[in-house]
DNA sequence: TTCCATTGAATGGGTGAACCATTTAATAAT
DNA sequence: ATTATTAAATGGTTCACCCATTCAATGGAA
C-alpha cells in the first residue's frame, strides 16, 4: 500500500512563492552566486506584492544563507556563495527544541570523526598535512604562553583542517556541524576550569604522522582515544555539560 | 599565532536582534516546544519594532523550522518540535548554489549509509527489524503491482527506517540530508525510463538479516554492493543526473 | 432541550505611502 | 590635485489601514 502520509497544509502565503521562485531560478541555474536582485522596489512591482511582503521572502533567503543584503547605492540583494555554517544553526536550534540530545550528538561526532581521519588517511594531501603541522605548532605556542582559549580556537581548527583533507565539502559541512557544539562545552570547561589536556600537540602530531602514513587502523584509533580522553574531561565536571549555558553564551569569533 | 580571522560585519538590523532573544529564550528553556508567543501586535510593541519588522522576524524562525504561525483566533506563533528536514533544505541550497557537488554528495552518502548500516547492527531492536521487513514486503507489493514510483517511495521509507534503528536522530538526521537529493535522482530516471532494479526486496531481506544477526561486515559489504549497483543503474543515461532537473522538480510527498 | 446558522472578535496576511540611514559617485570648493 | 559637499539609490523602519481565517458565543428553529 503506497503508505497513506499526510503532511499538514497550510495555505499557500505569498513570501512563500516567492522564495520558492528565487530557488528555482537558482536551481535551473539562471541565478548564480554573485548576481544582484533587483531593487526591493522593482522587484515587487515585477512579482505584484508590496514592498513589506518581498522583504518578508528576502529575509528568509538570507537567513537561509542565499543572499546577502547590502545598503546604499551599489547595494542590494546578492546571491551568496553557499554558507556551509548552516548546518550548524540547524543543529543548535535541534538541540535548543530539545529535538536532538548532547549524547546524540557527542556519538554522532564519534562516528563522523572516525570517518573523517579514516578518509584524511586516504586523500589528505601535502598541503593538508602542512597545514595540520603548522595549526600543531601554533598549538604548542598557545600552550606555552598559556593563551588556554587561543589554544581551544586551534583546535576548533585543527578539526576543520582534517575535514578539508577528505577532500570532501558535505563530510567537513557535516563534520563542523556536529563539533561546533562540542566545541563550546569544551571552551566553557577551560574558561571556568583553567584546565587544559596535557600532550595535546605530541597525541595531535601522532595522529597526522598516522595520517601521513595512511595508516588508517592506527589514526582511528589515536582519535577514539582521543576522544574518549576529552570526554572524560568534561564529565567531570557534570555542571560543565549544561546545555543552557553552552547555547546561549555568545562568544567572539563564533558565530551565531 | 592566534590566527586573525575577520569575518564580515554588517550593521545589527532589528530583527536579527529580535531572532537572537527568542533563540536564547528557547536555550535557556523559557520558551519549549507547544509554548505560544504574543500576538504580533502585542509582542512588536513591547519590543518597541514596528510590526513589519517583528514579522520579518517571525517569517524567519519559521523558515528555520522554529516556529509556526497559525491564523484564526486561538491562532498565534507557536514553538515547534525541530524540524529534522531543515537539514535537506540546507543541503538543497548548497547544492544549487554551486558549494556541494552532487559527487560529493554521493561519496558522502556511500560512507554515512556504511556508518548506518553499521550502527543498526548494534543498535536495531526488533521493532526496527519489523518495520523494515514490513516496508519490503510493501516493496514487494508494488513491484508486482508495477507501481514504479510507490516503489521509489518505499525506497525512501526503508532509508528512513534504517536511520531510525541506529537509535541516533543526529545520524537519521544527516542519512536524510544526503539520501534527498540522491531519491530524486532515482525518481527522475525511474519516471523517465520505467526501468527499475531487479530483486530490490531480496537484496534488502539480505541486508536486514544480516542487520538481525548482528553481522556488521555481512550488512556493510551488502549495502556498499547495493550502492554501487544503483549508481551504474543511474549512469547509465548520464542525462539523468543532470542537476536541474532533480532540483527544480517539485513532487508531490516530498517537501520542499 | 438540541442542533445548526449567524455573528463578531482575535489573529495572522497583506498593502501603500512615507521617512530614515547608509553608501557611493558626482560636483563644488579649496 | 585634494578635500568637502551634495545628491541619488538602496535597504531599514514605521504607521495606518484593510482583508481572510478561525473559533467561540449567541440566538433562533426543530
Amino acid at each position: 500500500m503506497p503508505v497513506p502520509t499526510f503532511r499538514p497544509i497550510h495555505t499557500r502565503r505569498a513570501f512563500e512563492e516567492i522564495c520558492e521562485r528565487i530557488r528555482e531560478q537558482l536551481a535551473l541555474g539562471v541565478l548564480k552566486p554573485g548576481d544582484k536582485l533587483p531593487p526591493e522596489r522593482d522587484l515587487a512591482h515585477q512579482l505584484g506584492v508590496s514592498r513589506n511582503v518581498l522583504r518578508e521572502a528576502l529575509r528568509s533567503l538570507e537567513m537561509a544563507g542565499v543572499l546577502r543584503l547590502l545598503k546604499g547605492v551599489k547595494g542590494g540583494a546578492f546571491i551568496q556563495e553557499g554558507d556551509t555554517g548552516r548546518m550548524n544553526d540547524v543543529m543548535r536550534d535541534m538541540l535548543s527544541l530539545g529535538t536532538i540530545s548532547v549524547r546524540e550528538l557527542s556519538e554522532a561526532r564519534v562516528h563522523v570523526l572516525d570517518l573523517v581521519v579514516r578518509l584524511a588517511c586516504v586523500n589528505a594531501r601535502q598541503v593538508d598535512l602542512d597545514a595540520l603541522e603548522d595549526n600543531i605548532e601554533r598549538t604548542e605556542l598557545a600552550t606555552k604562553e598559556g593563551r588556554l582559549l587561543d589554544r581551544v580556537e586551534c583546535s576548533r581548527e585543527f578539526y576543520r583542517l582534517l575535514a578539508n583533507s577528505t577532500g570532501n565539502k558535505v563530510i567537513a559541512m557535516i563534520m563542523d556541524s556536529v563539533t561546533e557544539i562540542h566545541m563550546r562545552f569544551v571552551y566553557a570547561k577551560v574558561a571556568s576550569s583553567g584546565v587544559a589536556m596535557s600532550r595535546l600537540a605530541d597525541r595531535r602530531r601522532q595522529l597526522v604522522s598516522a595520517i601521513a602514513e595512511k595508516n588508517a587502523a592506527l589514526a582511528s584509533r589515536l582519535m577514539g582515544a582521543h576522544l574518549e580522553a576529552v570526554q572524560r574531561m568534561l564529565e567531570q565536571d557534570p555542571g560543565a555539560m549544561s546545555l543552557h549555558v553552552a547555547l546561549a553564551e555568545v562568544r567572539p569569533g563564533m558565530r551565531r
